[in-house]
DNA sequence: TCATTCTGTAATTATTTTTATTACAGTACA
DNA sequence: TGTACTGTAATAAAAATAATTACAGAATGA
């Protein structure tokens, strides 16, 4: 997938983690990332779909896990971040008179499905906790 | 990286193999894909310089297979496209200030070096001859 | 030798994707 | 009821990717 929101949702994640249970606000976290307030709050969105984090509106608002870090395997933090397929790009229109054109898209997808599984499963030896307790 | 390259490297690679050591041209290769031939050129100076493909220039010329297609594991292939980072974006700019924005991206890069590292790998599971023998 | 058919490559443009910004309604608190 | 937040949409900007055009140079063969 080779997205930036990877780094950003673990970034998140990972200030919540330290600050235990602590509110953070999105401009906080926003001013550790280094971008704007309202794309975290994009992100954080995604994060609470997941069940990774819960915010709480309002004055004295912002947001905190939901559940422990070590119940966040990074594995499922990639697959909630993941839009696009790990190697494929969306539009590929093959010539279908080609015998190889016609069944590339098959072969190509089942390849992908694999590698992303084990991509998956190697990313999942670490969980949120795991990652974070490399910084001090 | 999710990367279109790779789905037209490993497309015109499989129709070197099948075409046997005959030339192909960019313009046939264009065809099957249903993509430019200006595209397929530049894929090629690629695929060339890995030392997977050799073009003959001038008319009747085209490209062939430089090696065989069981020395060409798709892992190679994967890597001879990707230009950036499995999971990352260029730009990462975290603030220094931050503990975890000061180190994240040392994290990360490590992160993603054992991730790709272990997909690199998974795809060498398959080279192209494995690959190409799925088509009719 | 010279027209033809290719590749090699650069320059440019177009498209798509990603990221950033702005704005403001709604919520919670004190 | 003012203040400090989130939620979300709309828009704009930037970056990455893909496509197009163009043409010089190479090899062939009539």
């Amino acid at each position: 997938m080779n997205n930036g929101r990877f780094a950003i949702a673990l970034h998140i994640l990972t200030l919540l983690d330290k600050a235990n249970g602590e509110l953070l606000s999105s401009e906080y976290l926003a001013g550790s990332i280094n971008i704007n307030p309202a794309m975290v709050r994009k992100e954080l969105i995604n994060l609470r779909n997941n069940g990774f984090v819960q915010s709480k509106e309002g004055k004295n608002g912002g947001s905190s896990l939901a559940i422990s870090a070590n119940e966040i395997a990074l594995g499922a933090v990639y697959q909630s971040v993941k839009q696009t397929a790990l190697l494929g790009s969306q539009k590929n229109t093959p010539n279908p008179k080609c015998p190889v054109g016609e069944n590339i898209n098959e072969h190509l997808n089942n390849l992908y499905n694999d590698t992303e599984l084990v991509l998956i499963e190697q990313l999942s030896k670490q969980n949120l906790a795991d990652f974070s307790s490399k910084f001090n």
